[in-house]
DNA sequence: CCGGCTATGTAATATCATCACATGAGCTAC
DNA sequence: GTAGCTCATGTGATGATATTACATAGCCGG
């Protein structure tokens, strides 16, 4: 395990900073969202989100969440999982990904535990850019998930 | 472009094939919507297709079709598109495919006319297998989806 | 005939996501 | 200061995707 107070504090730090600097909004609904799923560390659906959020008075409705989550997942602070319809907090520190290459996200999902492994990007072309590029194909976002069974949930089965 | 109607024939007569060498049974019903993907050659979604047999009074229930697909799937003749919540027919030849690793679809997905592109499976490790490893995550199954813009439709903007 | 298996029919419901329109808070030009 | 602008929020309704639960029907081996 981690420190994950020290880790969610950090991160939300982060997030503050990023939206000073470039003018961005971190409002109260969005912050919480943000901090709801830093503290979960796992991917969360939009109405588990939204039945915190509604137990806190922030808001009962569906597009209070996916405001939010429209608005930190165009900013990189979290990532949308494709197979689960779910929702992970970005753990890279990568401070200004919006529209470029670099940040490109992979994602190992352990189907007991739900937890989410966001792995580094690593640069250069993969199978992915290769068959793209074979094809004629411009790639403007990908998608790469894969599910599992995590280190600790190996270890206990 | 390609020989449409001798593409699905074909396709058929694989699909008879192979479920006639495992006892499969390649029902009405399931025949029709594997029929549909073939004929379309691009993601539909459940409710597309049920649309289409509804008109043919093969069934109306949207259990009809997902069951139908749950067949296709776990037999290797449809693949899911997440990213899209849709399905496609699968175009590689790889005829025994169920459990094995050997077949590890990519897919690029036109983002206008919405054609899939299924890639040939390269043999060897990709960046998520690499990430698994160092991470002790045991891959069950991986999701390569790619979003952009294809050849024909590039050219035509 | 019976029991087990597979597939289908049907209604209801669960889950995920968006639309449309009204309101409010902050900012700037004038 | 206030009109007009932009951005964010509040709220009700609806749309889109997927599953549950239970009943029915065909087939086949014993």
């Amino acid at each position: 395990m981690h420190d994950h107070a020290a880790c969610i504090a950090r991160a939300m730090a982060r997030a503050d900073a990023r939206c000073g600097a470039e003018g961005l909004q971190l409002t109260p609904a969005r912050r919480r969202v943000l901090e709801i799923l830093l503290e979960e560390h796992r991917a969360l659906g939009a109405y588990d989100i939204l039945d915190r959020l509604r137990a806190e008075g922030l808001g009962s409705q569906p597009p209070i969440v996916y405001r939010a989550l429209d608005f930190l997942m165009k900013h990189g602070f979290v990532h949308r999982i494709e197979t689960l319809n779910a929702f992970v907090a970005c753990t890279e520190p990568t401070p200004g990904d919006r529209g470029d290459i670099a940040h490109m996200p992979a994602f190992l999902i352990c189907r007991t535990c739900r937890h989410v492994i966001e792995t580094v990007a690593e640069r250069g072309p993969g199978k992915l850019e290769t068959a793209a590029d074979s094809a004629g194909f411009a790639i403007e976002h990908a998608v790469r998930e894969a599910e599992g069974l995590c280190a600790a949930c190996r270890a206990a089965a």
